[in-house]
DNA sequence: ATTTAACCTAGCAAATTAGTCAGATATTCA
DNA sequence: TGAATATCTGACTAATTTGCTAGGTTAAAT
């Protein structure tokens, strides 16, 4: 089983997508911004995000991507499946032939665990996240945070001659 | 976060110990036979899982290792911990200064999902995986296979001159 | 003394991760 | 038309982890 930075990666663009998708597309330099990821490395998860049908893209200036179903209708789990491939515990992919073909000692537990971890990442949707407190809060200062950041750049550009 | 072979195989071989463990010790090439797992790597297993205190060791011959606990006071995520180290889905080890030092935006969706897993794993202590029916089942399926086994090495050793 | 087992150390091939780099392609705006 | 913006695409890579092997040492039982 795997949780590792891509899945995370893939959830905090998504969440961050959500988060200011109000007006139009939101492009990857922003989110790459807002959440200091790399952007290359965006560009790959939004491949996989677009083919599992999470998220639309439009190119050009003013593009970027946007959701491609209301937040209440994207789960956690949908985003970790797409860019991860599988949350799976179990060593045979849950086809019980783990062990020369036959069922291994622990096969069971392992497939319990799988249904544990999908079920709670599925009863988790987008929105539930956007409307969390703590999310709200961090997503405040980023904002904020990367606004002055802006702001800094245009003196910057202001001064320099 | 890991959950990967060597979990698994640490679980396997202490089930097999908690199993197998109602005369004396019982000797890594006996679990390495009856799991087909390699002996050298549970070797390395179970120096970990002998530092976690969860097994005891005695040398030499009809040595072994077996259970430091009752089977009832052994969870699988102890097992899980002492080889893999930990089970944690966060980035920053629950530290939360995922981002350059503050909270990163999901940050605490991964903290829960680490306490629904370790939950879960800490819920099911080896007896009641020593109780479950498909396991006793797997379980007496490679004894006789092991005994099996056994006797056509007998028949080839005394053939085999 | 020999055998059996735990114990210890080092190293390695394959896979995975988390990227970078360089460019191609599509769209909008001036 | 051309410049700017942005998505796409693929190849490549350094670092890490995983699962495993090899080869040896130490302790206990026969």
């Amino acid at each position: 089983m795997r949780l590792t930075t891509k899945g995370r990666y893939a959830v905090t663009a998504m969440l961050d997508l959500a988060l200011h998708s109000t007006a139009g597309p939101v492009s990857l330099s922003e989110i790459a911004g807002r959440q200091e990821l790399s952007l290359s490395y965006l560009e790959q998860l939004f491949v996989k995000l677009r083919r599992n049908e999470l998220v639309k893209s439009s190119r050009g200036p003013g593009g970027g991507y946007s959701l491609n179903r209301p937040v209440a209708d994207i789960c956690v789990a949908d985003i970790i499946d797409a860019v991860d491939e599988r949350v799976d515990a179990t060593n045979c992919s849950g086809k019980s032939d783990c062990q020369e073909g036959n069922t291994c000692l622990t096969h069971h537990l392992w497939n319990d665990l799988t249904q544990q971890i999908h079920g709670f990442l599925t009863g988790i949707s987008l929105a539930d996240l956007v409307n969390r407190k703590e999310i709200k809060r961090v997503s405040e200062r980023q904002d904020s945070q990367l606004e002055a950041a802006n702001d800094l750049q245009q003196i910057r550009i202001a001064t320099s001659d």
